[in-house]
DNA sequence: GGGAGTAACCGCCAGA
DNA sequence: CCTCTGGCGGTTACTC
């Protein structure tokens, strides 16, 4: 697995101790399954506090962040207030090499301290996200939802059936819906049914505004309504029906962030008949009118 | 905002 | 015997 061999894990001091379990449950060895090479660095090798009342011990400083693939920033107490400067430059180049930096919970601030230099106005807070991912640089939400952002990106770079499988042997959901482009980076197994499965989903994706039916999208699988709904499922972790709508949603968003056309030529585009259905279904998962969240995020004139 | 009509979902089961 | 397929029908939830 060439694309992302090497895992570090920064673990500010104060380290949350649950960050600490989740990073290495997912990334740690699992003989058969995954072989990242996976290790924690602190801002100096030794004893790291922890917010469990007890210390771990730690290998590496910061300059192991030089030669890694993909960056966790684990939450701590010293996240939000006296970031280590040397943590911040190592992040930076980090993303400047080309690796993959991923956040969640207070570990964002860190983050954003590094990537905006403490421009933090700049940075777009959407509370109702579990995760979201924008390639090169992925956030999460507080607690349990770390889990969520690192299968979301073993899901990405290697496959959903590795990430799959690190599900089942956690015992946690095999997906869960980030809150944005999640279906979108996640890639299906390539077997005679995934290609047919990807095929059919491409289509969709490009085809919004047609007609959409789960007969009809079957017919393009050349499978039966029952059987494309159950591999559909299996590859994506979402009914067809509801994948469409998130899918409508998502475009409905970039459209309204990125144009001026009216919400009844948005709604049109992402496949509604009716204005008064997109406004409603938009409401009801996003949790603010398409206005609303036109005037909040539009970087249109 | 509520009600009717319809499509989607999913457990179940028989057959390949 | 195990796995996959696809039809059936009750329930859910989406659209108009």
């Amino acid at each position: 697995m060439a694309p992302l061999s090497r895992v570090v894990a920064y673990a500010p001091p104060g380290a949350n101790g649950l960050a600490l379990g989740m990073a290495s449950a997912v990334f740690g060895p699992r003989p058969g399954i995954t072989d990242f090479e996976f290790t924690f660095c602190s801002d100096a090798a030794g004893l790291l506090s922890t917010d469990m009342g007890l210390p771990v011990s730690v290998d590496s400083d910061v300059s192991a962040l030089d030669s890694a693939d993909l960056v966790l920033v684990l939450p701590g107490e010293r996240c939000r207030s006296n970031p280590s400067p040397a943590a911040i430059a190592a992040l930076r180049s980090a993303r400047e090499r080309g690796a993959i930096v991923a956040a969640h919970c207070v570990g964002v601030f860190l983050l954003a301290s590094a990537e905006l230099a403490c421009m933090y106005p700049l940075v777009r807070v959407r509370p109702e996200a579990l995760y979201l991912d924008q390639g090169g640089i992925a956030t999460g939400a507080g607690a349990a939802a770390g889990l969520d952002l690192y299968l979301h990106l073993i899901r990405r770079e290697i496959g959903a059936t590795v990430a799959n499988e690190l599900a089942r042997i956690l015992v946690i959901p095999p997906h869960r819906d980030g809150g944005q482009q999640q279906f979108i980076a996640a890639p299906v197994p390539a077997d005679a049914d995934g290609d047919r499965l990807a095929g059919v989903i491409g289509w969709a994706r490009e085809n919004l505004h047609q007609d959409m039916s789960v007969e009809t999208l079957a017919a393009r699988a050349l499978m039966s309504r029952r059987s494309f709904v159950r591999h559909f499922k299996a590859a994506t972790g979402a009914t067809p029906h509801a994948w469409l709508l998130a899918q409508r949603l998502n475009r409905a968003e970039e459209l309204l962030e990125s144009t001026d056309l009216p919400i009844e030529r948005v709604a049109a585009q992402v496949g509604y008949r009716s204005a008064a259905v997109f406004r409603e279904q938009f409401v009801l998962r996003r949790g603010v009118a398409p206005r609303d969240y036109r005037r909040t995020f539009s970087h249109a004139a």
